[in-house]
DNA sequence: GTCTATACAGTGATAGAC
DNA sequence: GTCTATCACTGTATAGAC
């Protein structure tokens, strides 16, 4: 396995151009020519580095999923105020989902997934599945909390998760929107949170 | 432009064998031979047809598009029994959503709308906007019987559509499950309609 | 390791006979 | 319209010089 970590010199420009190439346009429209272009190196210093073509797109995308979503984290929020701790996450999840690298990146695992099942395997774990256990520890804890009122906090996890995501990330994915403003961002996440908290809040009603 | 209807003999073959391809294997890594040899027909019988590759995938897409959205129907249920009826329209929109030919076509559209753009277009009108406009209709009704709670039907459909969706939605288009069995569609769907009654539903709390 | 040059397979597309 | 045969091109991958 190839990270980037460790990498020097042209190896790591390589793995640079091929993640830039490859988030562009997909596997099968990339050619090796071209990733060597992009790195200034000649196309056998690439295969000096890496075995082919399909080596060095999963080395791209173990990469790119795993640190994609290291970012994502719930442990700072307040459990007491459900509503607006909810908001940040939901904002904070929107931010990280709909960037562009992020949908190019979903993009092209949901595209190859059929042919690398293992590259759905490595972005699962490090993006949903991570991202559902970051929600689910905050909505424990504001469950305790008595913020919020729920009894399945993996389910609800989904629910919330699912639920931010929503419409606009079907939009940005079908290239029907692929604005990211604060202000579309701040009504997805407002109206999620409000849905979410009709559905499993305390307050009101 | 393509379509199914009308097309004869060859031609049909031709668009059939496309269609089998290219959700099978996606755009780029098919190839016209492989077309002409499903088919049982000579590529230049193809090139006959067809102006070329993209041609025919775009006649391949448009006609799926929107045959395979048009079954799909909310005029026929009980807006007076809501938690019924949203729980059979969840099980006939996941049901749909989740098909081997839908999945593969999601994969297929979100892979290649950067190349062909027209084709993320032709596929929202044909699918997520329809299916949403059936889905107000349904929630205006239940709403005007008083079964529901809801004043914005559009984004109560669209938060209907997502919370069925879901999280199962994801893990078939990465690759995380492959199950379509009842028992699979029906939880979701239950899960699904749970929340939104706990949101939008006027009886109990 | 790195380059230039090239081998070799496979691609989309077409010409010409029937 | 339909076929066989072929074109021009691009792709991955490698050999050999340095």
């Amino acid at each position: 396995m190839h990270d980037a970590r460790g990498r020097t010199g042209k190896a790591a420009d390589i793995l640079v151009a091929a993640r830039r190439e490859f988030l562009k346009s997909g596997f099968g429209a990339v050619s090796m020519d071209a990733i060597a272009r992009e790195a200034g190196v000649s196309k056998a210093t690439v295969y000096a580095h890496f075995d082919g073509k399909e080596e060095l797109f999963g080395a791209v995308i173990s990469e790119m999923s795993e640190r994609y979503f290291g970012g994502f984290s719930a442990s700072e929020l307040d459990p007491v105020d459900a509503a607006g701790s909810l908001t940040t996450l939901a904002r904070q999840f929107l931010e990280l989902l709909l960037s562009p690298d992020a949908i190019a990146l979903n993009r092209i695992i949901i595209a190859e997934v059929t042919r690398f099942p293992a590259l759905g395997e490595v972005f699962w774990q490090a993006g949903p599945e991570r991202t559902r256990a970051q929600i689910a520890t905050f909505l424990r804890r504001a469950a305790a909390a008595g913020s919020l009122d729920i009894a399945d906090a993996q389910g609800a996890a989904d629910q919330f998760a699912t639920l931010t995501r929503g419409e606009i990330h079907q939009r940005h994915l079908f290239g029907r929107e692929t604005n990211t403003g604060p202000a579309a961002l701040n009504a997805a996440a407002r109206t999620a949170v409000d849905t979410f908290l009709r559905a499993f809040g305390t307050r009101g009603k």
